[in-house]
DNA sequence: GCAAATTTGTCCGTATGTATC
DNA sequence: AGATACATACGGACAAATTTG
């Protein structure tokens, strides 16, 4: 059979027995779950996983590379493995390459991310301006000036500054999904558009208008002018994307 | 140095270099968009990338385990490597172990899974009852038909037939990311509840209703009817999650 | 149907880099 | 600084799955 170890004698010859990876995989998913450990929590080193899971180094640490990739373990080089943060990491990658990929209509996936976008901030809406409170009205404002300040759009504060301003428009739904995806899109976006020449934040001064216009709208709790403002701000984003796919 | 291979001969002492295994990761996705692969399209042997990438077998099989992860590319035992189909199976992944896992709200999370389905499908109302034609309309109506017979809404005809409706029900919408997104999420929702003790499809009666009033709001092109028939449809989904959580 | 070739799966032994004490 | 524990990486060998002649 095979070389060294001892594996569960009976062959089952026709029942197409799943790699042993992910085996291992699926034993540190149960001693999580089992020892209801919480993200930072260490795990047992890899040699200590390979005896107690019957499997080779090789097996464990591939299976190990898989879990890290998903974010549901950590490892950190010389130190340890531990329970990982469950963030939407992979979505991340996994959505930029895609974006990067896709062959005929990569603007077509950026088109969509920017819908869910707005989907998310204008389908809230009537939640949204009746949970931001004045206190994070002004926080918002903070991010404005902090765009405003840094003019042009292109500079690191102002991308910061843009992607804090809606981070923390959705966060009083407390649906930590949504405010996660959210994140995540505007990272991909940020990741894919500018390979594909889609300019982002063109015009500093029409982007700071319009988040300012957002901000005033819930200082006013006006559900209805909060949804044309958020129209007013993803205007523009869409009209750079079809300006980028019709040079092409 | 390292064993056998011929590495870069300057250590860079103090640069902190990246895991080999990164760099492998780098290099199969470069390979993949400079020749424009497609899914499904095969990728070099394992020995091939080893030589293109200076690195071992190990290092070269890690970073495919974590590409496989991502669904970036697919492994075929015995047959090959190949592009992968770039779905969202890492999300499914990642959001059902956070479900199971999640410590003081399990039930957070299925809560939250069920706030973005429904605000896709009623934020998107408007667009829906316009572009889904008679004949999508049919089709739903045969999904519904599928429920009623199945009956209990325990069997997977049953699972399947209320799967296949929400899918059917945003493909007009022409955006693959929030139709793979609401896919996953009703993925979560059918591994995550049944490990909570969440009953899902309790009355099969009454789900089979709420689904026929949505149909029948397809067919009068009635937007405010359909919305309503949402909620209606998505109300007792959260009253059982609630009952669940009261349970504990 | 069988055997060879190809490709991925698994194991082992060893050496190196990294972080902690 | 040294010792220890850990992850990283290498190379070789054999096992299992798949295709092909």
């Amino acid at each position: 059979m095979r070389q060294g170890a001892t594996r569960p004698i009976a062959p089952e010859p026709k029942v197409a027995r799943q790699p042993l990876r992910q085996e291992v995989v699926d034993g540190i998913k149960s001693y999580i779950l089992r020892y209801k450990l919480r993200p930072g929590d260490p795990l047992p080193s890899e040699p200590a996983l390979c005896e107690a899971l019957g499997a080779s180094r090789s097996s464990v640490r591939e299976a190990i590379r898989i879990l890290a990739a998903l974010d549901i373990v950590e490892v950190r080089h010389g130190h340890g493995t531990y329970v990982g943060r469950l963030s939407l990491s992979a979505l991340v990658e996994s959505l930029a390459f895609r974006g990067l990929l896709s062959p005929d209509d990569d603007f077509q996936v950026l088109s969509d991310l920017i819908d869910v976008r707005e989907l998310f901030e204008r389908g809230m809406a009537e939640r949204l301006v009746r949970d931001l409170g004045d206190e994070e009205a002004d926080r918002l404002q903070g991010f404005v000036d902090m765009m405003r300040k840094a003019g042009d759009g292109k500079g690191p504060g102002f991308i910061d500054a843009d992607r804090s301003f809606h981070t923390l428009l959705i966060a009083p739904l407390g649906n930590d999904l949504i405010g996660q995806l959210s994140a995540a899109f505007w990272d991909v976006y940020a990741i894919v558009a500018p390979h594909l020449d889609v300019l982002t934040h063109e015009h500093g001064a029409a982007t700071v208008a319009n988040h300012q216009r957002i901000v005033d709208a819930v200082r006013a709790r006006d559900s209805a002018e909060f949804s044309a403002a958020l129209t007013e701000h993803y205007g523009p984003v869409r009209r750079r994307i079809a300006e980028a796919r019709a040079r092409r």
